[in-house]
DNA sequence: TGATTGCCTGCGATCGTATGCAGTGATTGT
DNA sequence: ACAATCACTGCATACGATCGCAGGCAATCA
């Protein structure tokens, strides 16, 4: 910037003001701003966001916050989260909750990177307590997202997992379903909202879940291929398993192949989250369709636009809704 | 750090040396240290990133650029890049090349966060030049990942494309397999080289691809379902199909199961990268295992340690291996 | 013609950290 | 006892940009 400033025989305060356009504020002339421009062209300069943020300003950066970009759903959601970053001008820092032990390390450095404007974290991180501790020091804005909808002090974006729940259980109900089962993963956050509500219902209806028809793992699918095992063997196994994951669903489709159990006219399964490839299973899944563009969209914009420290703690809750595929059929007999 | 240099009386240069531990160069009375590393724990210090990457020091970023993140293999690549990175001590910052349009946004943005030490570029991006143009007059080192062996002027780290294809025509020669399609993305890089391999190798079996045996489209299952639903049209359709990608296969099992055809009895089915749920289709996947981790983290070394820039242009190959699942079995005689 | 106004531009401070060089006091050597 | 050495710390500056404020110059007005 100071070459540029010494070609045009200009002080680099003016060449800042060309190049940041300041509006109206402080005028400049129109040869100046194009001579700046043009040299800055031939130059090939490009600014320094460090600089920029050191001086306060805004960097553009929106940090991220995930525990497992493996999985398609966060997968998914970053993708989500990049479109809509990009749409205000704003890019993407990815930190990774990974694994236990690079907790701290991969916290302490997005946090540490804390030079972005607002911070997203993707999943539940109440197993990490460390990080939200630091991130409830932190000096930006924190939006969680899919981090079940009890508040843990930080500014979030649900999801209405008991209606998610809810439409599934009423859609095999009417199918003639009585047994019916729950396959989750580690109870934390919508997980436990989801298992909470199914056990609910039922007992709503007058029928609690039977012994064992509770399974628990973590989620992926050599998790949900286990706890099929354990439900096939029971004396009475279910006639549908209501999966808490479209992860877990998937692992109980091809469990269910395994043991020649036939998706849906011997087993129901349905999942949850909607992934895209929930549409390209075998069979196509039946499973709840998460608002993810929606609720990203919300999350984004109170990070960015609002303040969304502490003032603005409503936390919006959006309503999922049934998609119907082909796992899903009339109870046998 | 000024604050905890008023606190203990102390100036902030001698903090400074402090908190960085300047071994030998400079000594430090050891009550001075225990003093400022504790007026430091007390205040809550954390280093500004931004001051430090300003005076020229590494910021330990490492910055990825990645086509569709909703690609699962490229979801599981970030993953392996983060854990590489993390070993590192490095931090992930992710750009998202996504559609046309935001591409330049994109990109320049990325770049323009070249305040991290190095570049990876995830898949192939030939057909976004101002990206690549962009990249090369960087001043960081960069590093193409699945791009294709064919050298675009960056450094790489490629997979023996050929190999895998080979093991897995092998395989499906000695079930007994002549009919046999294939199903590829856009002919682009790695889909490309893995397409002219299939083609060569019949081709040296004495026996052409038949009319129609080559499909493309885009890299998802929709296009795969439509490739093979023209397959199963023709008058002679094939008893194996060769998806280019794992994605393809799985939309390709879907399709199959959709139109009846049972898999593997009347239809042998293989893709390739071994993507994590590779394993979980309905039936299991027979593919061909992609050394994600070893390629990242040659390609993080190179990035990190080496001068990737120019000199060491050596592109290492590595080869994948054939993992024989469900999805293949006998030519039904 | 002198004064007021307005448009544009430059000076200099600033953000938080790193570091060369100078300075201070104490210890040691002769 | 004086000088030289050593151990430690402070001063000042640089990094690359932003921005408040002041100042130069021309045009317009009295």
């Amino acid at each position: 910037m100071r070459d540029i400033a010494r070609a045009t025989n200009l002080s680099q305060s003016t060449v800042s003001r060309v190049l940041n356009r300041t509006p109206t504020i402080v005028p400049i002339a129109e040869d100046t701003r194009e001579r700046v421009l043009a040299t800055a062209m031939a130059l090939g300069y490009r600014p320094n966001p460090l600089a920029r943020g050191l001086r306060g300003a805004s960097t553009m950066l929106l940090g991220v916050i995930v525990r497992d970009i493996t999985d398609p759903f966060f997968a998914g959601a970053v993708d989500a989260v990049t479109a809509a970053a990009a749409g205000r001008g704003y890019n993407v820092v990815l930190g990774h909750a990974h694994a236990r032990a690079e907790e701290a390390i991969t916290l302490w450095g997005v946090l540490e990177a804390r030079h972005c404007d607002a911070i997203l974290l993707l999943g539940d991180m109440r197993d990490q307590p460390r990080l939200l501790e630091d991130l409830a020091g932190a000096h930006v804005p924190v939006v969680a997202l899919w981090q079940g909808t009890q508040a843990t002090g930080v500014a979030s974006v649900a999801v209405d997992n008991e209606a998610g729940i809810r439409t599934v259980l009423d859609h095999l109900t009417e199918l003639g379903h009585q047994r019916i089962a729950f396959v989750g993963g580690r109870r934390l956050g919508d997980i436990k909202e989801r298992e909470e509500t199914f056990v609910r219902y039922l007992v709503d209806k007058g029928s609690a879940p039977r012994d064992g028809y509770l399974r628990h793992g973590s989620n992926d699918p050599e998790s949900a291929i286990a706890a099929l095992e354990q439900l096939l063997a029971l004396s009475e196994p279910p006639t549908a398993v209501v999966a808490a994951t479209d992860v877990l669903a998937i692992g109980l489709l091809h469990a269910a192949h395994r043991h020649d159990k036939r998706v849906p006219e011997q087993l129901s399964i349905t999942g949850f989250d909607d992934i895209p490839m929930a549409a390209y299973t075998v069979p196509a899944l039946t499973t709840v369709r998460m608002p993810v563009r929606e609720m990203v969209e919300q999350a984004v914009q109170l990070a960015l636009d609002g303040r969304a420290t502490s003032a603005a703690r409503s936390v919006p809750v959006l309503r999922p809704t049934l998609v119907a595929r082909a796992s899903t059929g009339r109870v046998a007999g």
